[in-house]
DNA sequence: AATTTGACGAAGC
DNA sequence: GGCTTCGCCAAAT
């Protein structure tokens, strides 16, 4: 298990409920910034492992980035569930719910 | 050891 | 706005 696989796991578990990170942010945080696809492939193996919130994540648009139908209309009712509105096409308003950790972001105004 | 694979992202058209 | 191309890099084959 690399450092950085370790690192996405503890990251995407300290998202807060009624927030999202996308793969990118999560990938940045982790020490590498263009691993969005490692992330990915964390999630894709290991989301039920580590029982991670996983429909927390979403990609850089702010759509759920899942492909199966049935697992999409998963993640949008968990999230809709923790207060996260969800449009039909299963996306959410990032400027709005995207989680920036307080450690990082010394001014949260400046990242958007 | 070498190649393929992605629930991505940014850039270009 | 959509679509294609390319870069990315750990993990699976």
């Amino acid at each position: 298990m690399q450092p950085f696989t370790k690192r996405v796991i503890e990251i995407i578990k300290a998202i807060p409920e009624g927030n999202v990170m996308t793969y990118g942010q999560i990938a940045a945080q982790a020490g590498s910034p263009r691993g969005a696809r490692q992330v990915v492939r964390i999630l894709h193996s290991l989301s039920a492992v580590h029982s991670l919130p996983w429909h927390r994540v979403v990609n850089a648009k702010g759509e759920i980035a899942l492909q199966e139908e049935e697992a999409r209309f998963m993640q949008s009712f968990y999230l809709n569930n923790e207060g996260v509105e969800t449009d039909e096409a299963g996306r959410v308003n990032l400027e709005r719910y995207r989680y920036i950790d307080t450690e990082q972001a010394s001014d949260p105004d400046a990242l958007q």
